[in-house]
DNA sequence: GTCTATAATTTGATAGAC
DNA sequence: GTCTATCAAATTATAGAC
């Protein structure tokens, strides 16, 4: 199942994007890197290039996610939850070369003005996150107007960082928000009056159970 | 002088990169949009394609640290220069009708793995905005090392928020961003006890000078 | 479901007249 | 400096055999 034909054009495709972006990969490449003919990426995305695209989009989105989600329930706490998610992040891009490790960002600004399928299916996994940030804050004591902003901040630094490090070359910008952003969230809690900044066992098992 | 024609092959092709990305520009587009034949554009950018996108990169960098700059040296604190920015930034969008503001973000992502010259490009582009707010900021009394990250920070949430409130056809994530960073400097400020918030005279000097 | 062949168009880039 | 004509290659997409 893991590597049904479907599955390995989609993959092949979210890291050519990866690397390229929307406009700059072709078809045939994916064909070469997935393996799979062209014939068959057709037979499985009839809508051509854009629905695939939109596919990429839609499963990366919930793999990201989900990948959030997961190491909000593995943390002790809200905070160094968030912070794990930066240091977590800047280990990957190191590792990967500085390969982006977001195409979603990438291809949302490259067609966002062209295609008005694929700029809904990025919004739709953007709100999608942040609806996600928005909960494990609210849920840590935040009140929810707040926890908004502060979500809404958290996918906008990963995305940036994102551009920042991988321009760059170097981890220096994800390392640097995962130093900001605990003392951030921090100062809210204390703001909101939460009892405890640790995240509480009922958000936890909600959160596990996505999974 | 502003409208000679490696001007209007530079702007037209600025606002291209903008809507479309770099990948999704082609050179007929610009001879059309500027207008020049191409015979023009590469009498002006021997390098082709490229070496076009890498003039657009750095001129479009060099505007907007003056822009930045220019909206330090107006502001009455550092506090209201980085509000004002991302409420100046939300109010460009919405009368653009959302066009990215930063055809750099999207070029850097798409050919950081493609063109070394062009991630060059905008890695100095990056970097200077970053050096020109680290110094604002280490002028208003906040020490260098903790000034240095919250300029990564403040050049990685404009970028972030770009890609969002592009995406979302919303001036929102920029707001949040709004909401959210007056606080952050300002604490900021107190802990590095720092005797005003005012920008000193000799920073708004400096800061003058440079334009 | 997979494969090859191909249609129709566009791309970046060059040559050379003026 | 500007313009037209043109090249070779690559692009998305389709048709139809197996």
């Amino acid at each position: 199942m893991a590597d049904d034909t479907r599955t390995r054009i989609l993959t092949a495709t979210g890291e050519l994007f990866r690397r390229q972006g929307y406009n700059g990969t072709s078809l045939s490449q994916v064909s070469t890197a997935a393996p799979a003919t062209i014939g068959s990426i057709y037979h499985f995305f009839p809508g051509g290039k854009e629905a695939l695209a939109a596919a990429v989009i839609d499963s990366t989105g919930s793999v990201y996610r989900e990948l959030f989600e997961a190491i909000v329930a593995e943390s002790d706490d809200v905070v160094s939850a968030f912070v794990n998610f930066f240091e977590g992040a800047a280990l990957v891009l190191t590792e990967s070369d500085y390969i982006d490790p977001c195409p979603i960002g990438t291809v949302a600004r490259e067609v966002a003005s062209t295609s008005e399928p694929l700029r809904q299916a990025a919004d739709a996994v953007f709100d999608s996150w942040v609806r996600s940030a928005t909960e494990v804050l609210v849920g840590a004591g935040i009140d929810p107007p707040h926890a908004a902003d502060l979500a809404n901040l958290f996918v906008a630094m990963t995305e940036g960082c994102f551009v920042l490090s991988r321009t760059k070359r170097s981890p220096e910008p994800l390392r640097a928000a995962a130093r900001l952003v605990g003392p951030l969230i921090a100062s809210a809690l204390e703001e909101g009056g939460a009892r405890t900044s640790r995240t509480s066992e009922r958000g936890a098992r909600r959160v596990r159970g996505i999974r």
